[in-house]
RNA sequence: GGCGGCUUAGCCAAGGGGUUAAGGCGACGGUCUGCAAAACCGUUAUUCUCCGGUUCGAAUCCGGAAGCCGCCUCCA
């Protein structure tokens, strides 16, 4: 079976088919930097490095482009208020971002390109729309002309005239159709500007995406992913843009993730209502956070909830208690050719191959760590050792698929030898305090650790700690 | 007004015409343990929001109702 997709211009799931053998072009739109990022960012990056992470594991090479919108009425807006240049503003949020990023452990794109940076590749861009007859100015302005396009409105499956007669907003009175879209917007005083032939000015917002993508990727990328917020109009006017000029497909798979919501209710920049993402990262350790992310279909609308960030927590310990071995062990490297164990990568695989099912790969997860467990307890043999047992086809096999879903990729692991040796001593002190029946001091040290975040676990032949 | 989505156990969540409706969290009982922890075993949905229909057979398909959410406007 081969990798399916849902794709949102045909809804339906699809057999995906790279355009070239073996390699996967992936444009991912990145948020625009007026704001710090939220969980909601960092559930559309999730969503787009499992499937980078799934594909390479597959053998295919994927090239992966995501914006920063650097350049747009938000961020000069915010640049105002806070009376800084408008790259300040863009340079803090995207640093932001990349730290949250590279801290849950989502591989860092091929490139990272900003509108600002790609100012040329857009004015070409609009020349061939103006040469072209899709294209008008007026006044320094330069609008698409939507009705020239036909197919407009295939991807969110809206009409024309339904649009027209739903426009609640306040019109330019420089369009000539309530539906064209600026691709060039002439500089107000005081705005950033670069030059071009309709005069000073800056991109409109969606072009930077046709540019950008187009320059990185070719006429037609393979998969283009955002969230379901800009199916409309951003995506639909980038399909515009683009078909006009190259005459070919876009785009052949949109994917698009449905949002977190707070209370119900959409995350938005915009309107305050979001939890930034470094404010969780400071109180769950970033495989929570995935755990959390990944435990529902990336098309469903996923509720922030203190209680389930709690309920990943203890999730995420099943699997890493299940995954305790003795890494000093070669054993640990073997292949198996345990039946159970390849059972369990077939249906891990089918779950992901099916439009990226995580939660249903996750389950396939648990039940494998229940294996390691069950031959763990058969054994009798403390963790280590047990692990070792099953540990090629067990928790090896965890550690791997689990890799695929980007969890227990050892980030942020302590490099310093003093803990572990303080803690050797400790437990070493305490077995001889145990051995002639000192339970009340054996168990305070215990219990002392435990208030410092130390956990610790008598197993039969030996004492094993981890940090709670 | 137009268009789309969702409703599965105490909570979260897969499934999506026919074997026992995955998995996680929680709860209860048991095993192990000096006591714990971890782990294991058992119990926890005769039923999938409701009402009709199609079918030999529906949680799954069709029609309708209710509730919730979203897009049509900056948003991941």
């Amino acid at each position: 079976m081969g990798i399916r997709i849902y794709n949102t211009l045909t809804a339906k799931k699809e057999d995906f088919q790279p355009l070239q053998e073996g390699k996967v072009g992936i444009y991912a739109c990145g948020m625009t930097v007026q704001e710090k990022p939220h969980i909601g960012h960092m559930r559309a990056a999730v969503v787009a490095d499992v499937m980078w992470r799934y594909f390479e594991y597959k053998g295919l090479k994927v090239t992966l482009i995501q914006n920063f919108t650097d350049i747009d009425d938000r961020v000069i807006e915010k640049a105002k208020e806070k009376g800084k240049d408008y790259r300040e503003i863009a340079g803090q949020n995207e640093e932001a971002y990349l730290r949250a990023s590279d801290r849950l452990g989502i591989r860092r794109a091929t490139f990272y390109p900003r509108a600002s940076q790609h100012i040329e590749e857009i004015i070409r861009l609009i020349e061939s729309l103006e040469a072209k007859g899709l294209a008008y100015a007026v006044d320094g302005d330069v609008f698409f002309k939507v009705a020239k396009f036909k197919g407009y409105g295939k991807l969110s499956k809206k009409k024309i005239e339904d649009l027209r007669a739903g426009a609640r907003v306040k019109v330019d009175p420089k369009k000539r159709s309530p539906l064209d879209f600026a691709l060039w917007k002439g500089a107000k005083e005081g705005e950033p500007w670069w030059e071009s032939p309709w005069g000073r000015g800056r991109p409109g917002w969606h072009i930077e995406c046709s540019a950008m993508s187009m320059h990185y990727l070719g006429e037609t990328l393979d998969i283009h992913i955002g969230g379901a917020d800009l199916i409309f109009p951003h995506h639909e006017n980038e399909i515009a843009q683009s078909e006009a000029v190259t005459g070919k497909p876009f785009v052949r798979t949109w994917v698009h993730n449905e949002w977190v919501t707070l209370a119900g209710k959409k995350m938005s920049k915009s309107t305050g209502h979001f939890v930034p993402i470094e404010e969780i990262l400071e109180r769950y350790e970033p495989d929570v956070v995935r755990l959390f992310l990944l435990g529902i279909h990336y098309r469903s609308p996923l509720e922030f909830e203190e209680e389930r960030l709690e309920k990943s927590k203890t999730a995420l310990e099943r699997l890493k208690n299940a995954l305790r071995v003795d890494e000093s062990n070669e054993s640990m490297s073997r292949d198996s050719k345990d039946s159970k164990t390849h059972g369990h990568t077939r249906l891990f695989e089918e779950a992901l191959e099916d439009d990226f099912n995580t939660p249903k790969a996750l389950g396939v997860l648990f039940e494998l760590a229940k294996e390691v467990n069950i031959k763990r307890a058969q054994t009798g043999l403390p963790t280590g050792q047990a692990g070792m047992i099953v540990a090629p086809g067990g928790a090896k096999l965890l550690h791997t698929l689990g890799g695929v879903l980007g969890l227990f990729q050892g980030r942020e692991e302590p490099t310093d030898h003093l803990v572990p040796d303080l803690m050797d001593l400790l437990i070493n002190l305490r077995d001889q305090l145990r051995q002639s029946n000192n339970f009340d001091l054996s168990d305070e040290i215990r219990s002392r650790l435990g208030n410092l975040g130390i956990s610790l676990e008598d197993e039969e032949e030996k004492t094993t700690w981890k940090r709670k």
